[in-house]
This record gives structure tokens, C-alpha cells and sequence, in this order.
DNA sequence: TATGAATGAGCCTTCATTCAT
DNA sequence: TATGAATGAAGGCTCATTCAT
């Protein structure tokens, strides 16, 4: 019988109810601020449901993590069917990668809140977690297609190691986009107003840079 | 008599070993389970008297910020004292800011803390955020100054405006830095370890690339 | 079902044990010592249970007025039914405030607190508060409905107004009593035992005055 | 030497600035919320320092309480040299007591604060709690002797007791400047806009009423 | 599966008072 | 007499989590 197979769909699509409501409250209150309460009350379920879906709050953060990185990784597949230079296409997934967090900060703070997480056994055990793990390693390797395809079309300088280049230009580009976040929170906004510096063209700049720097000198 | 000076000095001093002993507790059981219950226990100080050299918890904080910035300037100052070409002086930046991170994360944590903060008008009035924010403005003219150097020395690109740059460099160094940051703590190792990749190499890498990027092309 | 309507009934009284709780817990320590931590042990409940029941400490606070008044009114309405004159009434009426209070001194305090807040958003919103207002307007509206009567059958001088005088004997009456309130607390002793005169007969004197004041002259 | 005797003037005149700064510090923040730092920045003395002229923060509101008391004292005392009837008298010290506390709130708190004391101990050693004592004595006299004069000039009834009268006009006032006080601070002012009753003419027929209860009937 | 009442450890903060100088 | 740093007890409140129904 199907039934079980259902009962499992309809857990998962509580589960992603959950999250939905999570979100809509860090929405209106911020991440750290965030109740279980709260998320009763949004999802019209008691608190004592709520941990038959997720184990505790951390799974429901953890939950947002691996919803977040789902849909980016939606976004950096769709790059790679693009017809284009190895070079463009990792500067259209810097792009997607900005416009991402500049439209829903929540999954990049949920981000942030897995790496925090110190506890290893959790990580290694829990089914979501790992999941965020194995999204990870699905970005990861988006980026590094692109960066193989660009090599072979010889606008990427294929004596970088395609693994490690990616993960630099997967870490830096975090740095930079924490950034943007930053600003639109006010942060540092003083010393970034200074340099006449919207987000928008240094992460432009940024990208040209690293090209400049992989691209291929004859 | 300096007798007014002196005390200034003394309730500094008692400033900073109330610092010491939070970065201990930090040290001991991580940032965020930190509570005033164990930096007085630490500092041997009654839980009182702590109110009377930080407004609350979060000054604390402020100030384990404050004191980061300010040691990792006196790096970035020595720096400049150098004399070598400016790329050259950018990277061993690099390298010293990779240091300080992996020597004392939990500054780094205290970076994230405070540009964690929403709260404007405190930033603005509060004797010690308005420290950070200087001491990140200083951070950032010590990254220009070595721009300019290698501009000047011709071993850096001068199309690129310099203080965007160092916003740049800055930026993505940190994403960098912060990967660091994570894999020290255990995360993402997976992912890393497949690639055999250490955070040292790496960012030697990065740097490389960055100096590719911006180097001057003829 | 009417679980719902027991569910309700039940929270209702639990708040109601709640509250002679801390009438108990007063009544042991003073109204102004007593701590949540206290009633949570008188009432045997956790501190976080009693913060389902009440908003704050203030709530339980005004809880205690509430019922207070309740009672008060209760006797008032009592008065009415019988067949006596209004000025009668009225004496009777002073004679249950001035035992109310001596029985139960502690609404007489919760009174006093209800009165001293300030926050006029709280006492608009909170639905306790409003009762306790209501309670005070029902008061008044009996202490005026036995002048009415008085001023029919001809005991009070009619040439007052009903509403007005109500007030006027409330509040004066409010005085007598808070001296007899002290009293039992040993204050001002000394002066009112050299006057040889002790709170009964005091009371009883007073509504004689007043009443010589209010009686129709021919 | 009257050196002695200069010290002890100079002690009570800090004392006096301290209760100054008092006044100040309960106009500014209220009743309840002032705290010996707020004293202390007040007077610019160290914490210490008042605790040089005042034992505790009890002892300061007594002194308050001490003061509105010697004021009021002097108020009346100046009602009994006007050359009118007992009765006339009476109502001038109604007027009194009213201006009194509408002008200077303060003191009215700080005598119902005075009368919240239950140490028995203390009211009788400590010698400001017997100076207030006194006081209270000396405003009963006061009130006592006008209604003397009333008895003799034939404008009080004279088969009531003067001592026990007094009592009963000074707590029953006591009461409707209380509601007076309310009024004030925005309670119970639905019920009293109602009535369409402002406290200048509610004491004025209060103490009609009371004149009326009180006249030589022929 | 769903509920929601109950828990209780834990946290930050305040403030009257003391005491060495 | 004056200081003001230090104290430390106390207090109100929050919230993730559990469990009997």
C-alpha cells in the first residue's frame, strides 16, 4: 500500500509548513527572537506538535538551512544549463548568489546559524543536517563544473586545481554578500558610504577581479 | 596631581581583566553560553560590580570587539612598516589576518557579534561601538595605504579605485577567513577533506589569485 | 461539548487559587515583600505556571483589588434589600466598609496599589483593570442608590446631589477607615489612645456627623 | 564655643539640601523609583557621604515626611490667628490641607509613606519618626483649638467631643484630598467626569456637609 | 497524532548598604 | 567628614522542552 508513502508526503508537507511559518516570523521579529510560541501560534498548531516535526528549535533553524541551500542550488543548476564561457557562467552564479541573499537574508543567517553549530555527533546523525551537508557538496560541485567547463573552453586558467578554486570563490563571494547583508542593515555604512561603494558594483568589481586573476594568460 | 589620571588608568585596567576573563569563559564554554554568572566567577569580582565597568552583557562583548580590532590593527600597522612591494605587503596582511583568526576566534566571533547589532543609535552613542567603528575605518586605511604602495611600486593594477579595493580584499578575506574559522571548529570538513585541502594552502592560493587579478598587466 | 466553557471555568479557578495564595503570602510577609517565588511555593505551582495565569506580578496585584471589590460590593448589595431608611442604609453601608477592611486589610492595600498605577494605556486595556473600574462604578452607583432612597423617604436633605454626595462619602469614609487601617498596624497610636477613642465608636460618630449634615431641615 | 553648636546647624543644613535633592530627584523619576545614586548625583555628595546624615533610604523619606509635616504645621498654625468664627476657621484649614497637597504632592506621599511603617520599634527610637509623631500632634492641636473656638463663639455644636471631632475632620479630609490626589494622576476620573464633579467644589460642599453635621442646632 | 498546561533552570539586572582609604 | 568601589542578595521574567490526556 501507498498509505505508508502518504503518511510520510503528508509529514514532509507538515514539516514544510512549519518552516514556512518560521520564516514568516523571523520575518517580522529577526532570527534570534524567534519562540517556539511564536511558531505555534503562526502555524495554528500547539507547541507540543511542533516536536513531533522537529526535534527541538535548533532542527527548525536547521530546517530553514536546508530549504535555503535547496533553492540555491535550484539556481546555480538552472546557470549551468545556460549556453555560455566557463568565465560567464561563474559570474552569473556570483550574481544569483547576491540576488539570493539580498531577497531572502533569513536563508543566509539560517546559514550561518548551521555552521555555528559545534556539536559533531548532531551533525553527523541528524537526517536534516546531513542533507544540508550533502547541499553543500551539490553547490560545491555546480561551481566547480563551471569552473571545468571554463578550462576547457580555455576562458578559466586551467593550472588552478577546479575543486580548491571553487571553494575559494564560493568562500570570498560568502565574505563579500555578508557584506551587502551588513549594509542593508545599517552596518559599516558609514565607512562604505565613504567610498561612494554600492553593493551592487563592487560585487561586480569583485567578480571581474577573480577573472582577471583565472583567467587564462597566454 | 594625576591622582584623576590614575584612576581613569585603574578602572581601565579593571576594564580589561574583566575582558581576560570573559575571553577565558568564551574560551571555556563558547560565546554565546557566557553569562555574567561566570565572568564574575571568573574575575573574582562580585556580579555587581561588573555593572560598574560594562553597561550590560552586550558592552562586554563590545568590548572583547573593540579590543580584537585593535590588535589586529597593530598587526596590519607593523605591516606597513615593511619594505617591499605592495602586493607583497597586501598578502603578508593576509597572512597575519588568517593568524589572528585562527589564534584568537573568538575576536572573530566578536566581529560577527558586533556587526551583528541592529540597534543605530546605539552604534552611534556608545563610547566603545563608536571605538570599533573607528578602529574598522583604520583597518581599512592600513589595507588602502598598502594598495597605493603597490600602485605606486607598480606591482599592483592602478586602475582599480584603492579603497574599493580594500573593501574588496577585506570582504572576501573574511569569507575566507571565516571557512577557516569553521573548519577549525570541526564543520564542513567533509567537504574540505575531499578536496585535500588545508585552510593555509588555500588561502595562498586565494592570495595568488587576487594578486593575479589585480596585478598590473603590461 | 461545553469543554471548552470547563476548560475556561478551570483556568478561572486556578487564578483564583492563585490569588489566596499570595493573600496568604501577604498576609505572612507584607504586601510589598511578597515575590512570585513565594506564591509559586504557597500555591505548590512552578514560577513559569503562575506567569499562565498572570501577565506579571502587578496582575496578581490587581487580581487581589479586583476580588476585593467584588466582595465589598457584594456586602453593599446586600444592604440594599433591606427595609429601612436611606440615611439607615447608608450608616449600614459605612459600618461593612469599616468591617471589611478590618477583616481583610489586605484589599484594602490592594486598593491602594490599584490606585497608585499610572500607566493609563494598561488600565484601559487590561480586562482586570476594567473590571476593577467597573467594580469602583458599581460601588458608587449603591452608596448613591440609598441616598436616593434616603432623599425619598424623606432622612436626606434632597437638596444635594445624589452622585456627588456618593462621592463625597466614599472618599471621606476612605479616610476614616485608613486611620483605623493604621491603627491596627499600631501607627498614630499614641495620639488617637490620649483621645481615648478607639475606631468603632469613632466611625460610628462620624456617620452621625455626617448624617446631622445630610438630614432634611425643615 | 558655639563651635559644637555650628556643627550641628551645618549638619542639619546638608541634611536639608539632601532632602532637597530628594524632592528633586521624586518631582523628576517619582515616588518609588528615586534610588540613593539618583539622591547622590542630585547633591553631588558621594553615596556615602548621605549615608553620613541619613541611616537609610527610609530615613530620608521620613525626613520628608517630617518637612510636609512642619509646612502643614505652619499652614494651619497661621489659619488660628484670623480673627472669624470656629467654623470659619474649620474650613479655612480644609482649604489649607487641599492647596497644600495639590501643591506640593510630595509630602502627601511621603506621609502616607510615613504611615505605612509597621517598625514600631523604630517609629519610636528613631528621632525624625518622632518629630512626625509630633507634628501630627501638634496639626491635631491645631484643629482642635479652631474647633474650641467654634464651641465657644457658638458656631461648632458644643456636645461633641473637640479631640475626637478633630480626628474625625482630619481623616475624613484626609480622604478626599486623597481622591483629590487621584484625580490628578488620571484615575478614577471616568467616574469622577461622570459626576461632572471638580475637587475645588466637592470639598467645599464636603465641607458644608461636615459644617452642617457640626452647627449648633437651636 | 495532537494538545497545551506545567515545568524550572537560568538569565540579566538593580540597588541599598558597607568599608577601606 | 567624605569618598566611591565593591558587594551580593534578591527579584522578575523567559522559554525550550516534557508529558499526561
Amino acid at each position: 500500500m501507498g498509505t505508508e508513502e502518504r503518511k510520510r508526503r503528508e509529514k514532509e508537507k507538515r514539516r514544510e509548513l512549519i518552516i514556512d511559518a518560521a520564516e514568516e516570523v523571523i520575518r517580522k521579529k529577526g532570527f534570534e527572537s524567534m519562540t517556539m510560541d511564536d511558531v505555534a501560534e503562526e502555524t495554528e498548531l500547539s507547541k507540543g506538535t511542533l516536536y513531533l516535526y522537529f526535534k527541538n528549535k535548533s532542527a527548525i533553524y536547521l530546517g530553514l538551512a536546508e530549504r535555503g541551500s535547496r533553492l540555491l542550488n535550484r539556481r546555480f543548476a538552472k546557470v549551468l544549463t545556460i549556453d555560455k564561457p566557463g568565465l560567464q557562467l561563474i559570474r552569473q552564479m556570483g550574481e544569483e548568489y547576491l540576488d539570493f541573499v539580498r531577497e531572502q537574508p533569513i536563508y543566509f543567517h539560517a546559514f550561518i546559524y548551521y555552521e555555528s553549530i559545534q556539536d559533531l555527533e548532531f551533525l553527523q546523525s541528524d537526517p536534516i543536517a546531513k542533507r544540508c551537508e550533502e547541499n553543500a557538496r551539490e553547490n560545491h560541485s555546480y561551481i566547480t563544473r563551471a569552473l571545468q567547463i571554463g578550462m576547457q573552453d580555455g576562458s578559466i586558467d586551467d593550472s588552478y586545481d577546479a575543486k580548491q578554486l571553487a571553494v575559494m570563490i564560493w568562500a570570498s563571494s560568502r565574505g563579500l554578500v555578508q557584506v551587502a547583508y551588513l549594509k542593508n542593515s545599517g552596518h559599516h555604512s558609514a565607512l562604505l558610504d565613504d567610498i561612494e561603494l554600492d553593493i551592487e558594483s563592487m560585487f561586480k568589481s569583485f567578480i571581474h577581479l577573480l577573472g582577471e586573476g583565472m583567467a587564462k594568460k597566454e
